[in-house]
DNA sequence: CTGAAAGCGCTAACAA
DNA sequence: TTGTTAGCGCTTTCAG
């Protein structure tokens, strides 16, 4: 083709603002060029921050991601994972490791890189890179018993899986103390926030229901929590002890500053991307394999009472 | 079609795995129901409950929604807004009403509802909701003034087209009251955060650079900042006022709670939403309408010095 | 290198 | 109601 002829329909693409059907194209090669991803919400930095290290790869290796919440439901999922093999896409990255039957399956049939997030499976689908929720729980929960507290509290807005995994290695840590649980939930599921952890540290204040030390789920409820005794007087640490969960980025740099266990959320996302990218490289569904990221205790003021 | 048949074809369905080909139904149908919307930044929970809310009523329609974000870059916008029309979305939700030359060209000759929310433009596309960025960063500054306070600094990490024109009306603000502008903005751009916020504040009180009160464009810098103070010893709101903007949900609850300026974004995104079904039923492009969504002042406890 | 034509997997329109 | 067929807008292959 001339270098005229070449400007020429340069020209006319741009006057027209033609833009190729990408339906068309996918139809016709058979690559969709995109990844689909499954995340639960995405009304948390957590899995913004996990999406922000898939799309920085992915996107970059010239791949469209697309991203579907299911708001937490099991059903929900498997309506998103319908609708990405809809779409035909090339790999699915999906957070959690409990699907319905039916997404099981889908998953499996599809004959694609499929992979698990955030959690450890005993039974993984394909490829799987998280950590072990429950242990991160127990560790937090030792960390509070070490420091000598015996009234121990779990504090939580909802129990979704990785949070229940969180609850249950707090049990076994107060079981293997031979101390009694204690728990401060929402009377109605809600997703984490500083507001409700606020709203959930008055309501037990007020029931006269206050522990030694408390294990919140997240950072933003202890966050909350902490403001709520900043109000009520309760000093953090003198009085009471707080751990939350993820070292979110203000728990550093709030005063007091915040105990917590740290995660892997962008390493997490980041490997996944790569691990897709490899696998689709390689033009084959790659062979189980299961990562552990791992994560850390960081005692901090919260905690030092 | 006999019901037993039926049954042996979902039967078969389920078995084999079989799902659909979109790329083959959209081709076919020219239909795809499929919405594109287009954010700076995923990283916001500003964005997180627009999305929210636009996710709940066009989901709730059937229609499926195409998130891309644009990073803060024209140009990868300009490149968004081709991927969208390529995937022959039914309608674009955009956030901002800055686009380069091609972008504007694109959206108006695509001839389908397009909706720039977030800002109020002088000059549409099509559909138009939001607020003044520019007035609300006025009336934040003149509370500050009607205070009594005269060193009165801007706090940002970034100055994208919305915080510039937060900026604009501070000086606009300080300038009409015949006070000298002060500012305390990061380097190099960052995302608005606690950290941030907390840095940000320690840099200027290093320099001796500490005003009477500050105007942050986020309450996660405002909270940063307060932590900060607190750790230096500077009481909020006896030494220093602040006040943040968009009412995060923290803003209430915390200790002093956070004076702000509320900003309506999931209103914006439901309003985007309807809008866009709306003409989508009636099937047309829609008339130029522009929407002024407003904010409001809450003054709390951290302007009360 | 350029051009022509088949066909990707559906939908929609029409015929039976 | 059911069955048949053209064709959506590209990619790919194959012939020229």
């Amino acid at each position: 083709m001339s270098e005229g002829l070449r400007l020429r329909v340069h020209a006319a693409v741009n006057e027209l603002g033609y833009v190729p059907n990408v339906a068309a194209s996918r139809l016709a090669s058979s690559r969709t060029h995109t990844i689909g991803v499954i995340v639960p919400t995405l009304y948390n930095v957590i899995f913004a921050e996990y999406l922000f290290a898939l799309h920085e790869v992915l996107i970059d290796a010239g791949f469209q991601v697309l991203v579907v919440n299911s708001r937490y439901s099991e059903i929900e999922e498997e309506n998103a994972i319908k609708a990405l093999l809809g779409q035909r896409v090339e790999a699915i990255i999906i957070a959690g490791i409990h699907h319905t039957a039916l997404s099981r399956q889908l998953l499996t049939q599809a004959n694609l890189p499929v992979v698990e997030t955030f959690e450890l499976s005993d039974d993984p689908i394909n490829l799987n890179i998280g950590m072990s929720q429950e242990h991160a729980g127990y560790v937090a929960t030792r960390h509070l018993i070490e420091r000598g507290f015996r009234r121990i509290a779990f504090l939580t807005g909802n129990l979704d899986h990785r949070a229940q995994s969180r609850f249950d290695g707090y049990h076994k840590a107060m079981r293997d103390a031979d101390l009694p649980s204690a728990e401060i939930i929402a009377p109605k599921p809600r997703h984490s926030s500083v507001a409700l952890g606020s709203e959930l540290f008055a309501m037990a204040h007020e029931c006269g229901n206050v522990p030694e030390a408390i294990f919140c789920t997240d950072d933003s409820l202890a966050l909350g929590a902490m403001q709520e005794c900043r109000k009520r007087g309760i000093r953090v640490p003198d009085d009471i002890s707080i751990i939350g969960f993820h070292d979110l980025e203000f728990a550093a740099c709030v005063s007091p500053s915040l105990s917590s266990i740290a995660t892997r959320r962008y390493e997490t996302g980041k490997l996944a991307a790569e691990k897709v990218l490899a696998a689709l490289e390689a033009g084959a569904k790659p062979d189980m394999e299961q990562t552990d990221l791992g994560f850390a205790l960081l005692p901090r003021e919260s905690t030092s009472g």
